[in-house]
This record gives structure tokens, sequence and C-alpha cells, in this order.
DNA sequence: CCCGAATGAGACGATGATGTCTCATTCGGG
DNA sequence: CCCGAATGAGACATCATCGTCTCATTCGGG
């Protein structure tokens, strides 16, 4: 009976990042729940964004957690990162331009996780992983756009599933990492 | 006296491309002309986003002939288009994520337009100049990416705008390029 | 089994945006 | 200089969405 809230914030997520301008009574039918339910768990429409931010963060954080980014070589913590945001790619793709449209800096987690993916670029370069011409403030931008661009890939079907994490890490470490030869 | 029509498509892009849900009062403003002169030129707001459309495909048809994609090298080619796509970036990062939104392969122009731009990564691919692994289709998708990322950068100021050229240029060829020694 | 809590459906007023219209003003070509 | 065309400001009805509310129904724990 009871409604569980993440997956009706999961479903909104993925509808919201097909269409931005849905409506709320859109929403609640794409989550399988009636306008009044989802009113009733989120105040309104703001905080239904607000929770979807939350949830987002939440997940990216457990992301970077699990692919221990601040251990071993920098550009295999990029690619596990890349693989075990496998299923938060959707949620991304919509903060990722949700975030484009607001006011930038806002979010407190946000600014968060955005230090600790630069960390890891830093470190890459520090290292002599990565290259230094490229800053570590672009990569990581670039690895949102990356992800944001596979994920609306896969949704479209341009893109194989199976091959996201691959092509996504392939075309950014690929630019990213220092060549031996040139 | 008479509105410069590409002048408001360029304000209204420029408007849209920060806040997608801008208003058609807001749009007429930032044009710096009335809501019932914006409703002289653009019968409604879908007609506006579809000139739209069509101005950011005719621009980006005119920067593919500006870069001559189709002579030399293909990852000069590439590097001359992302320069070449300076001026349009705003317009392309807002509608990129417009198509996201409606249903793809909708548009006759933009498929003309990717189909050019896949045909590049493909000859670079045939020329032995590009990865076989990563493909074109994806190879596509991540230039329209980060030349929102990009866009989207300079605008938030996290990214210098003379730099905006070569960092998308650098990363996305980087990426790219057959690399004679790994 | 039963009762309370949660839900779905729908009505309701409020709100904001839309598209059309009028009218006074301004611009620019003839 | 003058007249017509284009514009800006604003009024207006319409429409979609929002947030709240009610009420019948359903689910699940005790």
């Amino acid at each position: 009976m009871s409604v569980d809230r993440d997956h009706v914030l999961k479903e909104a997520a993925a509808l919201l990042t097909r269409k931005a301008t849905a409506s709320m009574d859109e929403i609640a039918r794409a989550a399988g729940i009636g306008r009044a339910t989802l009113h009733r768990h989120f105040s309104g429409r703001d905080a239904l964004v607000r929770a979807l931010e939350d949830l987002g963060i939440r997940q990216l954080e457990q992301a970077l957690d699990e692919a221990r980014i601040e251990e071993g070589d920098a550009a295999d913590a990029v690619r596990r990162l890349i693989a075990s945001t496998e299923p938060v790619a959707g949620i991304m793709a919509f903060l990722f331009t949700e975030n484009q449209l607001y006011e930038a800096g806002l979010n407190e987690g946000w600014n968060r996780l955005d230090a600790r993916v630069n960390a890891l670029f830093r470190r890459g370069q520090e290292e002599g992983a990565f290259r230094l011409d490229l800053t570590s403030a672009w990569l990581t931008e670039a690895l949102y756009g990356l992800i944001g661009s596979g994920a609306w890939a896969v949704q479209d079907g341009r893109l194989a599933a199976k091959d996201r994490t691959r092509m996504v890490a392939e075309l950014l470490l690929g630019g990213a990492e220092r060549r031996m030869k040139q």
C-alpha cells in the first residue's frame, strides 16, 4: 500500500529527463500513483525536484564511494567511477541540464561532489597520468557531459547499454591521459 | 523600426538556454520588444521554438561549410568544425537538450546535419586517423555533448571563452584519434 | 476478522501563461 | 512634411496546471 518514495523519484527522473516540463499529473501517472498521493509525499513541484536532487547526489556519492576513486591508478579510478554511475546516469543527465538552468553553486552537496571529482582529476595530473593542458575543472565538466550524452544515447537507442561505460570512459580517458608518443 | 527576426531568435536562444521555461513575455523583454510584437512574428511558442531550430540548423550548416569538413585531414577538419561552431555553441546547447526532450529523428534538416558529421568521423576512421572501437555515432553524440558542456561552462564562467575550442577539440580528438603507442 | 491508515478519483478555486484584440504612439519612406 | 505601417502597452477571455479538499475504496497490521 505505502508508496515507495525512491521508486517515485526514479520514475519522475526518468520522465523529467525526457520531458522537463512534464506536469505533476504526468509524473504521478508515470510513477503509477494518483496526483493527490504525489502531493501527499512532495508538497509541490519544487519539493519534488529538490528531493530528486538529493536522491541524485546521494546516489552519486554512493557511486564515488563504491568506485574508491581515492585509491589506485587515477585512470582506473575514473573507469570504475563511470562504471558505477551506470544506474545513476539517467538522474545525472536530468540534474546536469537542470543545474545549467538555475544558478550554479547553489547546492551544498553538489559542490562537495564536484570537489571530489575535481580532486580525482587533479590527482591524476599530479601523478603524471593526465594531461596538464586540460584543466581538472574542464575534465570534470566533460565527465558530466559525456555521462549525460551516454545516458541519452542509450535511452534513444543510439547506443547499446552494454557499451555505454566503455564508450564514455575510452573517449574521456583517451583525451585526458598523457600520451607517451604523439 | 522593423524587428530583426534573427536578432530576436538569438536573444530567445540565449535566454532559453539559461531558462528553458521562460515565458513569452520574458522572451519578448529579453529581445527588447513587446509581447504583442513577438506574437506578430511568431504565431506561438511552438512556432518560435521551431524557428529557433531552423536558425540553429542553418547556422550549424554554415559552420560545417566554413570548416570544409569534407577536405583535408579528418582531425584538422574536426578542429575547424569546433572552432567555427564558436558563435553557434549557445543555440546548439539549447537545441541539443531540447532534442532530447522531444522525439528524435523528427527534423529533416537535423538528420542531414547528423549524417554529415557522422560521415566526417567515419572518413577519419577509414583513413586510419580515428579509432575504430568508438563508433562514429558515439563520436558524433560526444561532439554535441562536449560542445554543449563547453558552452555552459563558458556561460557560467567555469571556462575561459578563449580556451573553449581547444579544450573541446583536445578532449574529443585525444579520445578519438588512434594512438601510435599506448 | 476488523478498523485505521493510505490511496485513487475527482471537484474546486487560484494562479499564471497564452493568444487575440484595441488604441495611441512612433518611425521612416515618399 | 505627411501618411501608412509597425510597434508598445495593456485589456481581455481562455486554458492548463497547481495545490487543496472531500469521499469512497482498498490494503494490511493487530
